[in-house]
DNA sequence: TTATTTTGCTTTAAGCCTAAAGCAAAATAA
DNA sequence: TTATTTTGCTTTAGGCTTAAAGCAAAATAA
């Protein structure tokens, strides 16, 4: 009966952890390595955020714009926090906020031509620097990898 | 010729843009959704921070000690950063930090008794929370992606 | 030894992020 | 209609994060 604890979970074997675990441990690594990157390029290049990025590309999908609310649910951010990255794009001229027609509370915000020009070239921008990230993996495993992480996504519950 | 443009790139068939770049996209879209999860549930139970946790777990896995430098580069943040965290978690008698014996500049810093203690209670939680988190995805499945995640990050150059 | 450069860390300014409180418009109930 | 509740958003307080500037110890060069 003690040889149970011997084999006990407890005794790490060096590649430690459930698959669970070591799931999310890589999931959070691997982002962390490549949102580091991508910062420093838009700050280096730029001058700009990868927030700011993310919510310019929303408004990019959206030509008709896209109401607070529906920004800060389609970013995964709070509402408060796209109020602030609005507002820094707003002053920059890059996007314009209209009331909304039919609701008084709320206002309709999209890319300005100004923030549509701006997009374009960080957009290409962007999908350089990831191109780059990613140059060493090969095709296969990186379709291996977008099929998993999209059932993933999936179960996640990911409402965008 | 001009069939060359009609099957462009820039027609955007649905689930569009390279593979290279839906990659991205997903990975930061399930590392956040689990982000998300995690930093309630660390606040609402246990009034602490993933990042303060993240700290925690490095100390814990190095009885003795690390430097802030060695700190901050196990855990891909700044070196402001992890000064800011440790003061917290000194502040509340998880950690101390010692002189280092060999270089003045530096101190090791390590986890108490009592961070040892609260650590093992969030550890427990922590895995708790992510056996929620992907308790709807196949084991196999998961497995796949430990997989195809782990070599993603050596290529990606992680020196953790 | 003395001067210079490098290295480890902290501080600071500025941006991201959240939860909670607050406000006003809209929807609902009475 | 009038009162109540809900909803969309902003504000606030507080924590995370970085880059850059600054400081002192250590390493190197002269």
């Amino acid at each position: 009966m003690s040889e149970v604890a011997v084999v006990d979970a407890r005794d790490e074997p060096a590649g430690a952890g459930t698959p669970e675990l070591r799931l999310w441990v890589r999931l959070l690594r691997c982002a962390k390595i490549g949102e580091k990157q991508l910062r420093r390029n838009f700050e280096d290049q730029f001058d700009t955020t990868l927030p700011r990025f993310d919510v310019m590309a929303a408004l990019h999908r959206e030509p008709d714009g896209l109401s607070m609310g529906r920004l800060s649910r389609a970013l995964l951010v709070s509402n408060g926090n796209v109020t602030a990255i609005v507002r820094q794009l707003q002053a920059q001229g890059l996007v314009v906020s209209r009331p909304d027609p039919q609701d008084g509370r709320s206002a309709i915000v999209s890319l300005t031509p100004e923030g549509e020009t701006q997009f374009k070239a960080l957009a290409e921008a962007h999908h350089r620097w990831i191109a780059k990230v990613f140059r060493d993996v090969p095709a296969a495993q990186i379709d291996q990898l977008v099929q998993g992480l999209g059932e993933l996504r999936k179960i996640l519950g990911d409402d965008s």
